[in-house]
DNA sequence: GACTCAAAATTGGTAATACCAATTAAATAT
DNA sequence: ATATTTAATTGGTATTACCAATTTTGAGTC
């Protein structure tokens, strides 16, 4: 097959998303206006705005009409289709992921206890510790972003690509729902002490190459965060309860 | 917050997606040409073609340059972006989705024994006839999409939306392998007994509302299939050396 | 009637220009 | 200093033209 030349757009919106990553601009940003960025590369505004609507529907950039163009994240999310955008924007199926999670990751465990190489378990003890030295930071999406790190070098280790695939857009998806309560899982001690406590117990069973301690580890770790968000919620409801109350 | 009106491309697309849906343009069909149907549609050709665009980067559609415009799905693939059409694409892959299978389909099962409706229960048990029925039929593709209809039947007794749509995409990307043996587990009398009895052990635990039972039934009809794939493709392999060495 | 080749037509891709509508910025009036 | 109005800037859509690749058609030859 011979090698067919991208189409403009495709170039453009790949020259873009490098700007991006590169830190080009910032998150929340403006970008230039259409015309004036169109004349920077040298291209047309027809063909530019091809490019930034394939970054649009990535979840990268968003457009206001009249307003400009701004940057929403600097890489693309891992899923992006309307049944996705429907999950991000609707807390309720946090749980729907989370019951998936829990099935995911007590694999990835058990994959990543049998497959780590030396360089896996030294990132997996790096992220740990970053994850650590970050707790009580100003803030606490801090933690969680380090949180999300660490499962996550725990998928590296599991060397399936698919599985790693899923699971960064699931974490995607789960940070960036709407009204969620993810970052008090940081914030109260009596739900941080027993999730270091989780992390550590997930850490030592890879580091020890024992798959199954490795997955049970992380199917007590999700029951925990569960339950514990559950509880959040279930708080949180009874606050708006009462705020109500008291408004009468 | 405000009813936004989408975009006019957006609009062009849903219609576009409606009309493949419904089969106004068979599958491998030429579009009627840009200009063409964007007089019919009393569209403007570039919105048009950004409409296309979108089809086209769901997989749905292809152009070619002179050559016109072609159906390839009249449905959305599941998961479309670069790294998944890696994975489509490179047989090698179907291993690595057939672990993160096995650990969804456990956690399905699980979450169907628990939650399945009769209606529910009902479909499971037509779906699993209607793959007995299909049992030598010509085209052993017809009999691995009736497979992947009975797996979904149990995934969307979970009641898990986002399971479901992940799993929905693993199929797609399952299916659509390049070279892959897929039907061959469906042609080798002793692959496809032992397959049966899986299939129907799964279905009796989910009936049974027995969540433990259906999560094991679940995982050994995995292990099976990864093991007969295996097992296969062993055997192609083989065959292909004897076949290098006869030539010579 | 079949085949080959060249020219014409048709196709998708790209671009320039104009205009519309929403938003933002600047200027004017109080 | 503040509010209102006007102008400018922005993204969205459309028309028209042209380029390059492919397909179709027509002419010439055997």
């Amino acid at each position: 097959m011979t090698s067919i030349k991208p189409r403009k757009a495709v170039q453009i919106a790949e020259h873009l998303e490098q700007l991006l990553a590169k830190g080009h601009w910032a998150l929340g940003a403006r970008l230039p206006a259409e015309r004036q960025l169109a004349a920077q590369l040298a291209v047309s505004r027809p063909s530019l705005r091809e490019a930034l609507q394939q970054l649009i529907s990535k979840g990268m950039l968003e457009s206001r009409v009249g307003g400009g163009t701004y940057v929403l994240s600097t890489k693309p999310i891992g899923f992006v289709d309307p049944l996705l955008t429907l999950f991000r924007e609707n807390p309720e199926y946090r749980f729907d992921v989370l019951e998936i999670r829990h099935a995911l990751e007590g694999n990835a465990a058990w994959y990543a206890a049998l497959r780590s190489t030396d360089e896996d378990k030294a990132s997996i003890q790096a992220c740990y510790e970053n994850m650590m030295q970050l707790h009580g930071s100003l803030d606490p999406m801090n933690e969680a972003r380090a949180d999300a790190t660490f499962h996550l070098a725990i998928v590296e280790a599991s060397h399936n690509l698919v599985l790693l695939h899923v699971m960064r857009s699931l974490f995607d998806l789960l940070q960036n729902s709407i009204s969620h309560n993810l970052d008090k899982l940081y914030t109260q001690a009596r739900v941080f002490e027993p999730l270091s406590q989780q992390h550590r117990e997930l850490m030592d069973a890879i580091l020890a190459s024992d798959p199954e301690r490795a997955r049970q580890a992380a199917e007590a770790h999700l029951v925990f965060v569960e339950d514990s968000l559950k509880m959040i919620d279930a708080d949180e409801a009874r606050k708006q309860r009462s705020l109500r109350h008291l408004s009468r």
